[in-house]
DNA sequence: TAGTTTTAAGTTTTT
DNA sequence: CTTAAAACTA
């Protein structure tokens, strides 16, 4: 320990002190970008703990994202050990803490398992049958606005979500459907513990007495359930202290109420403010380029950023003609940046740091255009990461392995049971399912009234099953039988994981033997489906001693149920046919099930945390955080971190921002690209192209609006500037500034943009007329990644013809030619 | 029915 | 261009 007690204090500006030692009313940080927020949020969990005398566990505190609490625990643990023992979560982590706790006072089970937007959506379906399945979609997501909201069914103020006049009807049979199968959505995870903190004063009056002190932060994000959550939180002694920056609010779309942070003094009277506006991460140019965007907005609380860091390298704008010319730039930049530092370094030889991959971020709108830069980065071998894309969790296998572990901890999951009951096919179709799921309400009903109303077997799916199974035919009535004993096993395991891990190998062959063998006993016309079984589990069991490998804890019994399920079988089947990696993607799931107990709490815990951390798997995926690797991310991923290089891509009217966007939504994407641009530290570049694919079409582009937001003077220009730009030759205003009219159409047409592009542009629909004409022995072409060469030989296979192509290189490479996006294209022919 | 082929539709952003 | 939904056939 050096310095006195308070040196961890001596580090913070006069405002940052202020802030961390304010006691008393309500306060609210306005904290503009790299303000150190994190650092006085952190500073003042343990100074509360230090110096006030505050209990730990009487502290809150809320983020947003979980990689956001787990910083904030680790730093705050940094300056004092006891901090470690703060609640620090995200808010849905916190609901769901609350709900298992104090569920029951809302009908809620213990065990409930929490449904991702999919789920929602499978769960609508079986209340409108017959409706497309984009209005679908459109009500689940009304529903996930109303309860952001904090609309209930019956809210008058409900048609401001939604004004079709379905809506309310099917928001009401949504959440019966949802009480009486027992789960909860994300937006339930806020609503209902507001409900219940409403309902029960001796509930709100326990939490209230056990948090003295609630922090949010992010405060700009917060939506109206959260708001309200929050309030019921609060009592009279309770410290509130919200840290936000109404300019970086980027998540309107799904709830976000900037009005939150605007109205903080009116809502918590008394209120102090406390600006944090001195920046410490970015130089002043970059700073400068991303306020006089964000500056266009109207209605904000208005601050002004000094650059502590003073003067730096002016931003660079880069007019380029397509996106596989602004991959190339992306990757020259980073790789001639990163040579010139190695050698740098080493002719010095100073302890000067190295530039290294992972100092350089790409940031794009949507995650579709990662794909540009991965292809480019793969060819030259940069190495790179992708962030938060990878969607693991809504892969089709995961959710097929995820709903037979949420079936098995809630036989009334009707929206998974209807997922894997028929997967792999065991001939229950859609008609047996129905009557499933019918008969397990029904039985319900009729037990329900002899019992008053006891939730016990009410839409049991398991109980359903066992009674109705020897009503069906027998191809059904086995399938149901099979998939019992899965489900049965399943559970054993969970409820005696040390006898049942032991011999767990061996009750995988003997359910299936048993399963044959009932088939068989009841139908002789069922032999040969039998034998069918028994030789596809022989197979499977043979197959799955090299495929899933179970390891410890709960794994076990994930891969058990994979395993014993055929969900295993199925997708290794799929990934011989179409080379997926699906089965690998299993084993990923298995692997991360075994840091968890193998019990029914534990698998809760298990189930919990992928819904509502689904960045674990990323972790997982890219091993070490540290890795020294280029960063692929969404503007709205990079909240909160920071970069020295920044290239912002695809600054194109129509891509960012997007073309539909207008007033408060377009101001929101003037904040996403205020946040994007403050991630930068010391050098920032923004990328704009003349054309842009999409959809397979290559389409002419404007600049983004938001280039014209930025004074040129303060930018340094690389490139062709297209015409009507500051700068550039004059013509007539863009497209978005005429009123009505075709956008695209009216377009000069390839006025600008390099003659190596204009060929490229055309070669789409060229070589759409050649493949037609077909390829033949002698035909010469261009690849785009080999250059010239010559057809050697045209042969048919599986997949369509496939051309044998002698290159000038001398390199020899085969291709199918009729493949959809091929590089390369026909220049004549000799004779 | 199950598994195939054909056709149409569509890309934000995320807890 | 990729994906999902509808339509079709064995």
């Amino acid at each position: 320990m050096t310095g006195g007690a308070d040196s961890y204090l001596e580090v913070l500006n006069p405002e940052q002190r202020r802030a961390v030692l304010h006691t008393g009313k309500p306060l609210l940080i306005l904290a503009g970008a790299g303000s150190g927020k994190t650092r006085v949020i952190t500073t003042k969990i343990a100074w509360l703990i230090r110096e006030q005398g505050v209990d730990p566990r009487s502290i809150l505190a809320v983020t947003f994202t979980n990689k956001a609490a787990r910083e904030m625990a680790e730093r705050a643990r940094l300056i004092d050990e006891r901090a470690g023992d703060a609640m620090l979560r995200t808010f849905h982590s916190f609901g769901a803490w609350f709900l298992r706790r104090n569920g029951s006072l809302a009908g809620l089970d213990s065990g409930f398992v929490i449904y991702d937007d999919d789920d929602m959506i499978s769960l609508l379906s079986t209340i409108m049958e017959d409706v497309p399945k984009a209005e679908i979609k459109q009500t689940a997501h009304s529903i996930s606005r109303a309860k952001d909201y904090f609309l209930s069914p019956d809210d008058p103020e409900l048609a401001v979500i939604d004004s079709r006049k379905k809506f309310r009807d099917r928001y009401v049979q949504y959440e019966e459907k949802m009480a009486r199968i027992g789960n909860v959505d994300f937006g339930d995870l806020i609503k209902k513990p507001v409900e219940i903190l409403r309902k029960e004063p001796n509930v709100a009056r326990r939490f209230r007495e056990r948090f003295s002190v609630i922090m949010v932060d992010e405060y700009q994000d917060a939506n109206v359930a959260q708001f309200e959550l929050l309030k019921e939180l609060t009592g009279p002694d309770t410290y509130v202290c919200v840290v936000g920056d109404d300019d970086q609010s980027i998540y309107r779309f799904r709830g976000a109420e900037v009005k939150n942070i605007l109205e903080f003094p009116n809502r918590f009277s008394g209120a102090d403010i406390i600006r944090l506006e001195r920046n410490y991460r970015s130089t002043a140019p970059i700073l400068k380029a991303a306020s006089s965007v964000v500056d266009h907005n109207h209605g904000r609380l208005g601050k002004t950023l000094s650059a502590e860091r003073g003067n730096g390298k002016l931003p660079v704008l880069a007019f380029l003609p397509d996106q596989d010319e602004e991959a190339n730039f992306c990757a020259t930049l980073i790789e001639n940046s990163v040579k010139a530092a190695k050698a740098g370094s080493g002719a010095v030889n100073s302890g000067a740091k190295n530039t290294n991959w992972s100092d350089w971020a790409i940031l794009y709108r949507t995650n579709a255009q990662s794909l540009g830069f991965e292809t480019e980065f793969l060819r030259r071998g940069i190495p790179y990461q992708v962030v938060g894309s990878l969607k693991f969790y809504e892969r089709e296998e995961i959710k097929d392995a995820l709903a037979l572990l949420s079936f098995l901890v809630n036989p009334r999951d009707e929206v998974a049971f209807r997922r894997i009951v028929n997967k792999p096919t065991r001939g229950v179709g859609p008609v047996t399912v129905d009557r499933i799921v019918e008969g397990a309400s029904d039985g319900a009903a009729g037990s329900g009234a002899a019992s008053s109303g006891a939730v016990n077997s009410d839409g049991d799916l398991m109980e359903a099953m066992r009674r109705m199974a020897p009503d069906f035919a027998p191809k059904a009535r086995a399938g149901l039988q099979t998939f019992l004993k899965v489900i049965e096993a399943g559970r054993a395991v969970l409820e005696d994981p040390a006898a049942s891990a032991d011999n767990a190998a061996d009750n995988a062959g003997d359910d299936g033997k048993v399963a044959a063998n009932e088939l068989a006993l009841d139908d002789g016309a069922a032999d040969t489906r039998a034998a069918d079984g028994k030789k596809s589990r022989k197979r499977r069991a043979a197959k799955e001693q090299e495929g899933l490998v179970s390891g410890e804890g709960l794994s076990v019994c994930v891969a058990r149920l994979v395993k014993d399920s055929g969900i295993a079988e199925y997708h290794q089947l799929q990934d011989e046919l179409t080379g997926n990696q699906r089965l690998n993607n299993l084993q990923e799931l298995v692997n991360a099930a075994s840091l968890y107990k193998p019990s029914r709490e534990g698998l809760l815990e298990f189930l919990e945390h992928i819904e509502l951390d689904r960045s674990m798997a990323d972790n997982a995926a890219s091993g070490n955080k540290d890795n020294n690797t280029v960063t692929l991310i969404t503007f709205h991923n990079t909240k909160g971190l920071e970069f020295r290089r920044v290239i912002m891509t695809g600054l194109e009217h129509g891509v960012f921002p997007r073309e539909d966007k207008r007033d408060e939504e377009l101001e929101e994407e003037r904040r996403l690209f205020y946040v994007g641009a403050t991630r930068a530290m010391d050098e920032l570049y923004l990328s704009s192209c003349a054309m842009r694919r999409m959809y397979g079409k290559t389409m002419p582009a404007e600049p983004s609006l938001f280039l014209r937001e930025i004074d040129k003077s303060g930018l340094r220009i690389i490139g062709d500037i297209p015409y009507g730009f500051p700068g550039g030759a004059a013509r007539q205003p863009p497209a978005w500034e005429r009123d009505g009219g075709g956008y695209g159409n009216s377009y000069g047409g390839n006025s600008y943009g390099g003659n190596r592009k204009q060929s490229n542009a055309g070669r789409g629909s060229d070589s759409d007329a050649e493949r037609k004409a077909g390829w033949r022995r002698g035909d010469r072409l261009f690849h785009d990644d080999y250059g010239y060469g010559a057809v050697m030989e045209v042969r048919d296979s599986e997949d369509g013809p496939v051309v044998r192509v002698l290159f000038e290189t001398g390199k020899e490479l085969r291709f199918l030619s009729e493949q959809q996006g091929a590089k390369f294209m026909k220049i004549g022919q000799d004779e």
